[in-house]
RNA sequence: CGGGAGGUAGUUCAGCCCGGUAGAAUACCUGGUUUGGGACCAGGGGGUCGCAGGUUCGAAUCCUGUCCUCCCGACCA
């Protein structure tokens, strides 16, 4: 068949690349660097930011809209942002086109300058903070509490379906607080709203800490993260939370007046996720034979295949089948009932199974006759024969058993691929041959971070929270360190 | 942005070296037989050979440019 998928142990990058075609998920576009996030990829990201946003306003945040164009001046405002995203920034120069006068078609007319050139927004923070100033007069007016989903773009090198493309969407908190504890309060929250939806919904467990200086935003006084684990070893970003301090309240003049009637600039968070947690899903948990999703966001929950020999045995299974579907549809299980002719139930089995339905059903006449239904589960690849009697209640514990299944390998897995290690020799032999997460002593600088980074090209992910004091000495340089951190090479 | 590979039917690919009417498998359409792990028979439709120039009587094939993709590297989320 046209659909073979790459093996993992074959090519990692391949497998990854046939998931998502094939499975659905996205194509390729004319545009370099960018995808088409295709019906099925889009129903999971959707899947994903509803209960985000329901998340989001759980703790008191409303959504907004901004502008895509940024003013090129806006940038500069802030010294380490600019430093941080002008090198991957696509520019607006001009407003209009106009015939080629040789004959060629459409040019951009010179006649056509902008004024001022305008940044196609690699993330929001300055025209946020910019219409913020306006916003803002009391302490009254505080804490200011927005979210917005949109579309950003980052001029990539090197682009990776979901995992890195030069437009990609996500959502972008932008907090204003009137004390800095307060505001510190706030980017821990959101990283906590971060770590349970990615494990709770997407079954993949995280590690939270928080960034070194050198893998800290752009602009931000500490950045804290979620890390996950996939299962070639890699680590991957899943979200940020960062503390601003009062950066861009600077910058941007952003003050307040507090109760003492005392002007002060605001305390400042940013927090967001993209489609690459769509990425982090695929390579947390999919095999070889493609997708495996987690119920709770997978686009389609259940499928019913139907076996059957002649128009007589479709009729009746159709009639068996229409009531469960009712059952299953009251009971908020998305279901579809594949009763297409053209395709065999092999041809089904192994198309759902791409596609990472969680859970198959498959009634035959035979079944009907036993009052029975087989049902396969897309994590473990078992089958089973159940009674229609209560079947739909029977799905319904499936699901949540298949979330947390898959909750659980993935976490067997990524605790099993956290080394401690203590010779630099260990370091390196563990990360060539095993992978995952190094748990080592550093010694706190950028210097050492660096040369580790050009020795193995595993970074720094985090220094956990909550780490726990252990008194050691750098596995690089030897000098003192009060603490273990988490190296891996990453996405 | 550097190195390597690639772009021909919806898809996977052959044809290119050595220029001469664009092929296969699969998918698709019609009819029939089928249906418990990617069915079979018969008939049928479908491609400006990525795009743009050039060489030539003639270009998928040779030359130049350009766009898009993959892998590796640098950079970065």
């Amino acid at each position: 068949m046209a659909k073979e998928i790459t093996s993992r142990a074959q090519d990692y990058s391949q497998w990854y690349n046939d998931l998502v075609l094939k499975g659905g998920l996205a194509d390729y576009s004319a545009v370099r660097g960018c995808m088409v996030i295709k019906p099925y990829g889009y129903t999971l990201w959707e899947n994903m930011r509803d209960q985000l946003d329901r998340m989001f306003k759980e703790t008191g945040h409303v959504n907004a809209y901004f502008p895509l164009f940024i003013p090129k001046s806006f940038l500069s405002k802030e010294a380490a942002h600019v430093e941080g995203f002008a090198k991957e920034c696509a520019v607006v120069t001009h407003y209009r086109l106009k015939n080629d006068p040789n004959g060629g078609g459409v040019v951009v007319d010179p006649e056509a300058k902008l004024e001022e050139e305008l940044i196609v927004r690699p993330t929001s923070e300055t025209i946020i903070w910019n219409t913020y100033k306006d916003w803002i007069q009391s302490y009254r007016d505080l804490p200011l509490l927005i979210n917005q989903w949109a579309n950003v773009v980052r001029w990539e090198m090197r682009t990776r379906l979901f995992l890195r493309t030069s437009e990609f969407l996500w959502q972008e908190g932008h907090t204003a607080h009137a004390t800095k504890q307060e505001a510190i309060d706030e980017t821990i929250q959101m990283l906590n709203v971060y770590a349970t939806f990615v494990e709770d919904y997407m079954a993949v467990p995280v590690i939270k800490g928080v960034k070194t200086e050198s893998e800290r935003f752009a602009g931000a006084e500490d950045t804290y993260c979620i890390e996950a684990l996939m299962q070639d070893g890699k680590a991957l970003q899943a979200g940020t939370s960062h503390f601003l301090g009062q950066n861009f309240a600077k910058a941007f003049d952003v003050k307040f007046l507090n109760k003492e009637n005392q002007l002060e600039h605001v305390w400042a968070t940013s927090w967001g996720v993209s489609t690459r947690l769509v990425g982090a899903l695929v390579m947390a948990h999919s095999d070889d034979d493609g997708l495996v999703l987690p119920p709770r966001i997978a686009p389609l929950q259940v499928v019913i295949v139907p076996i059957f020999k002649g128009d007589e045995e479709k009729g009746m299974i159709e009639n068996a089948v229409a009531p469960l579907m009712r059952e299953l549809k009251d009971l908020g299980i998305s279901v579809k009932f594949d009763n297409n002719d053209n395709a065999r139930p092999g041809w089904k089995f192994a198309e759902y199974e791409m596609k990472g339905v969680p859970v198959r059903i498959a009634i035959g006449a035979r079944d009907l006759k036993n009052n029975v239904v087989e049902i396969a589960r897309r994590d473990t690849k078992e089958k089973s024969t159940v009674p229609m009697e209560g079947l739909a209640f029977y799905v319904k514990a499936l699901l949540e058993e298949i979330q947390l299944h898959m909750y659980n390998r993935a976490k067997k897995y990524r605790d099993e691929h956290i080394t401690s290690v203590n010779t630099w020799d260990d370091f390196k032999t563990v990360l060539a041959e095993k992978g995952g997460f190094i748990s080592a002593h550093w010694d706190g600088t950028a210097e050492t971070e660096e040369a580790i980074k050009d020795a193995t090209k595993a970074t720094i992910r985090c220094i956990p929270l909550n780490n726990e004091e252990d008194n050691g000495v750098c596995v690089f340089s030897g000098k003192p360190s009060k603490q273990r951190v988490l190296f891996a090479q990453a996405y």
